[in-house]
DNA sequence: ATTAGCACTCAACAGGGGCGAGTGCTAATA
DNA sequence: TATTAGCACTCGCCCCTGTTGAGTGCTAAT
C-alpha cells in the first residue's frame, strides 16, 4: 500500500527524512520548498505533508512544529528510498587499516571492532563472539585446583578462549587428566559443540559400563564441562556518544539507555534476532518494541568462518541515525572479520 | 590545625554532614536546631556555622541557602567523627549468603562480588583482578593456530586464564610444544611471573648458544609470553545506579561519569593508589583532583591470596555516601574474596 | 555567651506578553 | 485542475516580572 506513493510524495518524504536525520529537529515546508529544488511553493509541499501524515509516515510533536518521520517513515524510507553505495577501494582500505589485528587474541580482536566501529560511526559499537554452541571444538585441558575442583579450558577453532570450573569427585593424578584430555582431543576435533554433545551422548549410552575407567571418566568429565550453555560475550564500545544525542539528552533517557547498555539483556536479544538472516540488517525500535530502546536504531551484520561458527556485530544509534554511512560499515567490517577468523585455522 | 574544633563545633558539623548525606540539600541552622537536640538556638548554631564555613569546612552555595560540607569537611568527619561500626555474626553471615562463588571461575567471582557490592550499597561496585605481574605462575599451554602463529594459555594459582597470540616463525610440532609446555611447567611453577621475569633473563644470559635447541626456544616463547604488560581488568557494575543520585542528575555530569566509567582509565590509577595500603581507604574527589570524577568518592579495600597477587575491589558513589554503611561492607567482602582465592590454592 | 528580632538576599516558581516558526484553509491564478 | 499567495491561527519558547519562602548576618537585649 505504502509503495503506491508518487513521486513527487516520495521525493517530499525523502528529503524531510534526510534533513531530519542532519538537524534533529521538526522539518518545515518552508525549508523543504527552498533548500531541494523541486520547484513547489511551501504551500504545496504542506498539501504532500498532509497526505504523509494521514498515511502514518510524519507526525507532528505540536500544531506550529514541522513535521517528523515516524517510524513507519523511516521504514518506509530504508525499504524503497535509501541507496547505499558500496564502498570504493580507497574507503575499503581506509577501513581495512583502521583495524589492528595482528597478534591479537581473539576477545581483544572483538573489542577492538567495536572500538572501531564505535568510532567510525560516532554511535555506540556492538560485537557479539559466535556462541559456545557454534564454535569448533579444537582442544580441551585440564588443570586441578583444590582437591576435587578442576579447572577446564577450551579452545575453539579459532582461538577463542573458554574456561570453566567442574566438580571431581574423584581423584584424578595429572597424568591421567593429561590422558583424558589427549583423548578428548583425538575424538572431538573438528566438531562443533552441538556436534560434540551428541556425540558424547551416544558414547555414554554405548559404553554404560566402559572398559576404560579413564575413558568413562574422559567422557563424564566432557559432559560436564562443554553441556552448559555459556553466556553470550558482548562487547559494547562508546556509549556515552549515545549520550551526545539529543533524542536522549534528559536525564530519564540517559539513564534508561545506560540500563539498557548494562545489563545487556535486551542487546543479546536482538542480536540474537538476526543471527539467521543473511547481509546487512536493520532494526528500528519503533514505539510498538521495546521500551528501553525507543529512539534506538540498530544496524547489525553476521560474521562467520568456514566452519560456520556465527557472531555478530553493529551499530547501535537514534533511529534519526545516517543509515546510508553506516550500513556499508557494518557491511564490510562482518566481511573483514569473518575473513580475520578464517586465518585463524590451520591450513593444511 | 582542624583537630583544634571544640567539641560543639564537631557536634554541629556532624549533624551538618549526616544530614546532607540523608538529604542531598543544603542544610540551615533552623534544621540543625530542632532535630539534634543541642539546646541551641538557631543563631547560635549560625555563629558555629560561620566559624565552620571560614575554616574551609563548610560553604553556602549561594547566600540564602543552608551549607553543605566541602570535600575537607568530608575529610574531617572521616578522619575524626566517622565510627565505623564492625558488623555483626548475623551481618557478616548475610553478606556471605549475598555471595555464591560455587564452581565459578574466577572472571564471574570478580563480576559477581562487583554486582554484589553494588547491589547492597546501591552505588557502583568496582573489582580490579589481580595484576598479570603479581600471579603467581602455575601452568602454560601452547596451541598452535594457523602457519607461525601460536595461542598462548597461562594459568594462575588462583585459576585466573590470560591468553595471547605470540608470533612464531620457526615451524614446531605438537610434539615440540608439549615438550616445551613440560619444561616450562617445571621449571617456573610457583613463581610470581615477576619472579619468572627475572629468572627467563638470567637462563637467556646464561645459555646464550642452548645445547637443547628445544629448551633455548621454550625460553624465546615463553619471554615472548610473559613479558608484556597485561591490561589491568577492571569489572564496573551498577554505573546506572549513580545516575540516580541527585548530584549527577544533569545531562552534562551523567555523560562525563559514563565516559569516566567507561574509559576505565581514571579508574584503574585511582585503584592503583591503594594497591599499597592496607584495609579500607577513601578517596574524596575532590575538587582539585580528577576533573572527571569530580563529586564521586571512592571507598577500596585490597584482596589478596597467601602467595602475594593484589587486587582491589570497592565501591564509587557520591562524596554524599554513606561511609558509615558501606565500609564495613567493603572491608568484609576483601577478606571473603581473599579466602576464596586461597581456597583455590592446593593444599598440599 | 546566648538568643530574639529584623532587615536582607536570592533561588524557585508562576503568570503574562511578545516573537516566530509553522500550519490549515480559502480564494485567486496559470 | 493543479498550484500558489495570502491570512488567520496555534503554540512552544523566551524574557520579564512579582511573589514566596528558606536562610543568612548583624545588632541589641538578656
Amino acid at each position: 500500500m505504502a509503495d503506491s506513493l508518487n513521486e513527487r510524495s516520495q521525493n517530499i518524504l525523502e528529503a524531510i527524512v534526510e534533513d531530519y536525520i542532519t538537524s534533529a529537529e521538526p522539518v518545515g515546508s518552508r525549508a523543504i520548498s527552498r533548500k531541494h529544488s523541486f520547484n513547489l511553493s511551501p504551500a504545496s509541499v504542506r498539501n504532500v505533508m498532509a497526505d504523509l501524515e494521514e498515511m502514518g509516515l510524519l507526525c507532528s510533536p505540536h500544531t506550529s512544529a514541522g513535521r517528523i518521520p515516524t517510524g513507519k517513515g523511516f521504514q518506509y524510507y530504508i525499504d524503497t528510498l535509501l541507496e547505499v553505495r558500496d564502498l570504493n577501494q580507497n574507503e575499503k582500505q581506509n577501513l581495512r587499516n583502521s583495524y589492528r589485528f595482528q597478534n591479537m587474541k581473539m576477545e581483544d580482536v572483538m573489542q577492538e571492532v567495536g572500538r572501531v566501529l564505535s568510532g567510525l560511526s560516532q554511535y555506540t559499537g556492538l560485537v557479539m563472539a559466535p556462541k559456545f554452541i557454534s564454535t569448533v571444538f579444537r582442544q580441551i585441558e585440564f588443570i586441578r585446583l583444590s582437591q576435587g575442583r578442576l579447572l577446564m579450558i577450551y579452545v575453539s577453532e579459532t582461538g577463542l578462549v573458554q574456561n570453566k570450573v567442574i566438580e571431581a569427585n574423584s581423584s584424578l593424578t595429572a597424568q591421567d587428566l593429561e590422558y583424558i584430555s589427549n583423548y578428548l582431543n583425538s575424538e572431538l576435533n573438528g566438531l562443533s559443540i552441538h556436534d560434540v554433545r551428541i556425540k558424547l551422548k551416544e558414547e555414554l549410552r554405548k559404553d554404560r559400563i566402559h572398559y576404560d575407567q579413564l575413558k568413562q571418566q574422559a567422557l563424564n568429565l566432557s559432559c560436564a564441562a562443554l553441556q552448559d550453555e555459556v553466556e553470550d560475550q558482548l562487547y559494547v564500545s562508546g556509549a556515552s556518544l549515545m549520550l551526545g544525542q539529543p533524542e536522549f539528552s534528559t536525564p530519564e533517557k540517559m539513564k534508561q539507555l545506560v540500563q539498557a547498555f548494562e545489563s545487556k539483556k535486551v542487546l543479546i536479544e536482538l542480536l540474537d534476532r538476526g543471527q539467521s538472516a543473511q547481509g546487512v540488517q536493520i532494526f528500528i525500535g519503533s514505539e510498538s518494541s521495546d521500551i528501553d530502546l525507543q529512539g534506538c536504531s540498530l544496524i547489525t551484520s553476521n560474521f562467520s568462518n568456514q566452519k560456520g561458527a556465527i557472531g555478530t556485530l553493529g551499530v547501535i544509534g537514534p533511529v534519526r541515525m545516517n543509515y546510508s554511512q553506516v550500513v556499508p560499515i557494518v557491511d564490510f567490517t562482518a566481511q573483514l572479520v569473518s575473513r580475520v577468523l578464517d586465518r585463524e585455522i590451520e591450513q593444511n
